[in-house]
DNA sequence: TAACTATTTCAAATTTTTTTGAAACACTAT
DNA sequence: ATAGTGTTTCAAAAAAATTTGAAATAGTTA
């Protein structure tokens, strides 16, 4: 795969072995679509509203609702989303479920939070 | 903001210092709106491939065009959405645009690419 | 059992993001 | 100038994400 392109930046990929070797070093498709489903999930104001607020406090839905000012459906979308991504989980305690921030969803509030 | 919620919440929310208190902990939405946006742009396959190709390699976009197999103008979208997210910069040679991946850019990838 | 509460699910409507392809722009070489 | 290359821009089309509100579920209380 050699063409028309700078001749700076042709001796800087020579220079690292080229560019099947390059190529390589790029994580699998598989890694990729992984890290961009995380991301999709920070991605939303409100799904990092209810993160910031997870990791101070575990919640009840309902109290979730009453920070948020959201609709319980919208809610319902949202918490979905971020739990399938694996920032935050949940049980059940009587009639509430109660969603508490993940070791993974903290990993990113604490080191991945540069505005 | 005392409502029906589950006691364990209650106490756990007094002895922070109360809801307002956990509240004003939550950032400011100005902060949460540039968050979700860099993360906007890590949420993408093919913007993720192209960022991990740059922290190897600066490029030219017609090199990237080789490694993605996208069309020009997709990868021109691609490539504005990571520069306004401050993940990549460009400069010119020549004919050329070289892309290169930012200070941030790096931070996102060396800190924040957990599966 | 029935009524109630907290929450989720569903399908349709809306909004946002991405793709497409043609045209434009900027620079280079003739 | 002219033609050629590399890249961006634009508007329309397509696809994906989000919102809405009604209905369903699961547990609780009476």
């Amino acid at each position: 795969m050699v063409q028309k392109i700078p001749e700076k930046i042709k001796k800087e990929i020579e220079a690292k072995g080229g560019i099947e070797k390059i190529i390589k070093e790029i994580p699998p498709k598989k890694d990729i679509k992984k890290i961009a489903f995380i991301h999709h999930a920070l991605s939303d104001e409100t799904r990092l509203k209810i993160l910031f607020f997870l990791n101070i406090q575990e919640s009840c839905v309902c109290l979730i609702k009453e920070i948020t000012g959201l609709s319980y459906s919208k809610l319902s979308y949202h918490l979905k989303i971020l739990k399938d991504a694996g920032l935050i989980k949940s049980r059940k305690l009587g009639n509430y479920i109660i969603y508490s921030i993940s070791k993974k969803g903290k990993f990113f509030i604490d080191k991945c939070m540069v505005k």
